[in-house]
DNA sequence: ATTTGTAAATAGCTAAAACCTATCACATAA
DNA sequence: TTATGTGATAGGTTTTAGCTATTTACAAAT
């Protein structure tokens, strides 16, 4: 394979006209660059320099290999310069990886100071379920997830960000809905409506729920925690719901969120990365940015 | 700078996922690719490759940046390709210089042949005086140039093609326009129509008449063959034109061309070079081309 | 014709680095 | 625990890019 620096000289050579100011415009001496012009020609096969005693010049060939040495030479520059460019930690591309249970709640609280404080980087949010979102993580499609850990992610590193308690929702009949806190025992003997299966937050909250008596009901599955809610406020049941997709809700007074006393359900929202990922600087700032954000949030 | 080796190396890293195969892939044992790899991350100052025990891929910068590598291997495979086409010393692009007063005249004659002589050979004509020629051939924009030659180009290659002979033009009016031939002593006081200044075939023909005591026709300069002719034609007086000038024309009998008994006056047409110029096969194949298509010719 | 000056090629050497084999360290799987 | 797979490390060899000093070639000037 050709080298990149007998290209260098090959160009210079064009330019100058002249070995010697080639070789000095090179930073090497005549007979080296002499030296490997005759190498790369010997290895082409072609002769690319027509020399004259007082004149050099490209032949035809070396006109026509001079420009697509050229091509070379500036993927090569462009190369260099990206390389620089990465060179800052706090720069490039971060691909997120998200669950739906938590996204929309959680990206209003934290993508702002990101934004401000890492403003170099480009965000990008994948959704998905866990699984999903564990493989992609695996196979370096994506830098980081953030979602409630579970033991099954110890292969992976983890930061912990903030625990997000899960809350009673309630409609306003229901015989809960008056209480202003309530413990995990008294939903003994309730039915509790759940998401569809593979999302994580409905394998938590049954956990929640059957240790403290409660059974699913099998009727209704929702699909999102939008839908969710929309069946407490219709009276179908109620529900345990993470305490972010709580907060901010627009005039919908037909629900109730009821925090628990001690044992307070809950779960550990993590950020979770590779064992030996390479960006580290990167990733701190954005743990501590995000435990900035939240702070006071929950 | 950085080596388009280690770029393979990079590149096969990402395909193959694992230092072994890539090594095997590019040809060299895995600790030399381990190296080379260590040695360009340290260059770079960046991690390029997240090392996992029984997994290996790129960081995003890596990432990042085999995306350029590969813009620098394809040039250089490109770089490579075009270097292979060149070996073929029968291709590629040939520029020829040409005057005028032989141009037009001499390549219906030529270029059918070297067309299919040289069917991958790109031919480019370009057409100028004398002194811009030699100055272009010099220059090295011009590869050869196909003209009457002078004494002054000695420090050229020269390649003889043929003699052109110059032969008497006159109207059907002229007092010599009966004869079958005619010698240059018998021009002695005649007045001889001539080109404008620059063409070579003008300080040609001018040597010849003054030889032979005939003056230049001071009131008219034609701008080209054509327009010579024309003045001819129209009685305005005679001249001499080079005999390829004087081949296919269609139905002009209103002109005699009379050749000339020896001495005959002639141009001597042959192919310039500079010395050292490197495709000399293809150069001999143009000569033997072009005499083998002017034979009977002239 | 001889001298002079310029520029590229050659000779001979040195140092860097690319590459090799053999081995180690470590994590995963059996 | 042991066997296996995999990348890193150690130590040595060969290749080559680079240097300085010199020679050769030729054009220009004397």
């Amino acid at each position: 394979m050709i080298k990149i620096r007998d290209l260098e000289y090959l160009d210079a050579i064009d330019i100058h006209r002249h070995f010697g100011r080639a070789a000095e415009a090179c930073f090497v001496s005549q007979p080296t660059l002499s030296g490997q012009i005759m190498k790369l020609e010997e290895q082409l096969g072609l002769v690319l320099v027509e020399r004259q005693t007082r004149k050099v010049m490209l032949t035809p060939a070396g006109e026509r290999l001079v420009a697509e040495a050229r091509n070379v030479l500036r993927a090569a520059q462009s190369f260099e310069a990206s390389a620089k460019a990465l060179l800052d930690p706090f720069s490039g591309d971060l691909h997120i990886g998200l669950i739906p249970t938590l996204a929309p709640y959680l990206l209003p609280h934290i993508m702002k100071d990101l934004n401000e404080k890492l403003p170099k980087i480009n965000f990008y949010l994948h959704e998905d379920k866990t699984k999903n979102l564990l493989k992609s993580l695996d196979e370096g499609k994506l830098d980081l997830l953030i979602l409630p850990w579970l033991d099954e992610m110890d292969k992976f590193d983890r930061y912990d960000l903030f625990e997000e308690p899960l809350v009673l929702a309630t409609s306003n009949e229901h015989p809960l809905s008056a209480k202003k806190t309530v413990n995990l025992d008294q939903l003994t003997n309730y039915e509790i409506l759940t998401l569809e299966d593979g999302h994580c937050l409905r394998d938590q909250a049954l956990g929640f729920c059957f240790t403290a008596g409660a059974k699913e009901d099998h009727r209704f599955q929702a699909t999102s925690l939008e839908t969710l809610r929309y069946m407490v406020s219709s009276n179908m049941g109620i529900t345990l719901l993470p305490q972010l997709a709580t907060l901010n809700q627009t005039a919908t007074n037909t629900i109730n969120y009821i925090p628990f006393t001690d044992p307070k359900p809950n779960r550990q929202i993590s950020l979770m990365l590779r064992t030996g990922y390479s960006r580290m600087e990167c990733i701190r700032a954005v743990v501590s940015c995000v435990k900035g954000s939240m702070k006071g949030v929950i």
